[in-house]
DNA sequence: AGGGCGATCTTGGCGCCGTAAAGATATCTT
DNA sequence: AAGATATCTTTACGGCGCCAAGATCGCCCT
């Protein structure tokens, strides 16, 4: 009754711990960084013992598992509005590109714990092939909307998985101040984006 | 007089610690793993006790900077020699992205601590302008002898950025399982990291 | 040559971490 | 109402990074 936030759904005697620890871990990692990132620290900022984290995650790295998967949710939906604000494929293309690194330089910290579990356990946490809706997916549709040959699957995961991994390249460069000047040349972050994504050509090789 | 191994120099009364430890960090990241490599255990490996390091590094951090810093030298060697090998510039550039994803498929966790090291400082601990030789400065004269303009620094160094990224990228994707399947059907992983680059055109856009 | 000195290494200790086991408490079921 | 069950706390263990004090050894200077 005197917790500090009496929340939305309560399907067990005392608040949404499991809840509170995912925000609690997500919060440290924006503000501390995720080297500070404890599971007591966490049970800390949640108000609990730092036991009772154990009855909702098997360990720290279901925590961080959990956090990521709200990230590549986070990440889902910011590709989502890029691809539909977009006035044609061919723009949606670099519009999901500018996207996808502005998410990561916005929110570096969870960005981070998602490489880094799915690193850890080999595993792309994101559905790649079939009609699912993930990111990935997503942006191999815009491949053809953009004219990719629909049928030439390799092709088309070749184009996908280049596109992934030069988002995801610039990602982890654009924290380097090495190349501060390039951006100042360029007239800012998003410009310098724009610009690298440019140089590859990622619809460039449709026919 | 016993010890394990009387080396090459010894620069003070005892054995050469400091390259002793790195050697030994280097060991246990290959064998165990990025998370299994404490101060403790690399004092251990070494056989000496567990502050021992401490005469030779500032901190954990500053030993894993000096592992860091031979795998950007190993990283470097890996690319000079492409480039050597190479029968003309284009080819060279393709060839230099394939021993970078190479290297860094082989060496996982030292090329994670290359990074991870890198992203805690925000800095690239690779000269990345002026007429240094560092690998950076490497890919991008490499462009030069594919017929870029050595003039308009802006697009060479935008080029030079773009390949790094996406060599970078593509690196980390290999690791995920998920791409096993298309590493098949193109005949192996190093076809695999040929054909993305191909798609990406790396020296394409070259007038 | 030998005595001091500084660099190197060890010991012991602090507070933090992840996590397991056992006890307390509150809710749900019957 | 009473027992079962899920949730949370307490306590404890070993490992960690790091610090401070002491021991040890090579080296230099006279």
């Amino acid at each position: 009754m005197s917790n500090t936030q009496a929340a939305e759904s309560r399907p067990y005697h005392h608040g949404d711990l499991r809840r509170a620890l995912i925000d609690a871990a997500t919060r440290l990692l924006e503000t501390e960084g995720p080297s500070a990132l404890s599971l007591r620290a966490v049970a800390r900022e949640a108000g609990v013992s730092p036991a009772a984290p154990y009855h909702h995650f098997k360990d720290k790295s279901e925590l961080l598992d959990a956090v990521a998967a709200e990230g590549w949710t986070m990440l889902d939906n910011a590709i989502a509005k890029a691809r539909a604000e977009a006035a044609n494929p061919a723009e949606a293309l670099d519009e999901i590109g500018v996207a996808y690194v502005c998410f990561a330089r916005q929110n570096p910290a969870i960005y981070r714990v998602m490489y880094d579990t799915a690193r850890d356990k080999e595993d792309f946490p994101v559905e790649v092939d079939g009609g699912g809706d993930s990111a990935y997916c997503k942006v191999r549709d815009t491949f053809i909307d953009a004219g990719a040959n629909p049928n030439d699957l390799q092709e088309l995961e070749l184009a996908t998985t280049a596109a992934w991994c030069s988002a995801h390249g610039l990602a982890e460069m654009a924290n380097f101040k090495q190349f501060e000047h390039l951006k100042a040349a360029l007239g800012g972050e998003v410009e310098f984006f724009r610009a690298v994504f440019k140089r590859l050509g990622l619809a460039g090789h449709l026919r």
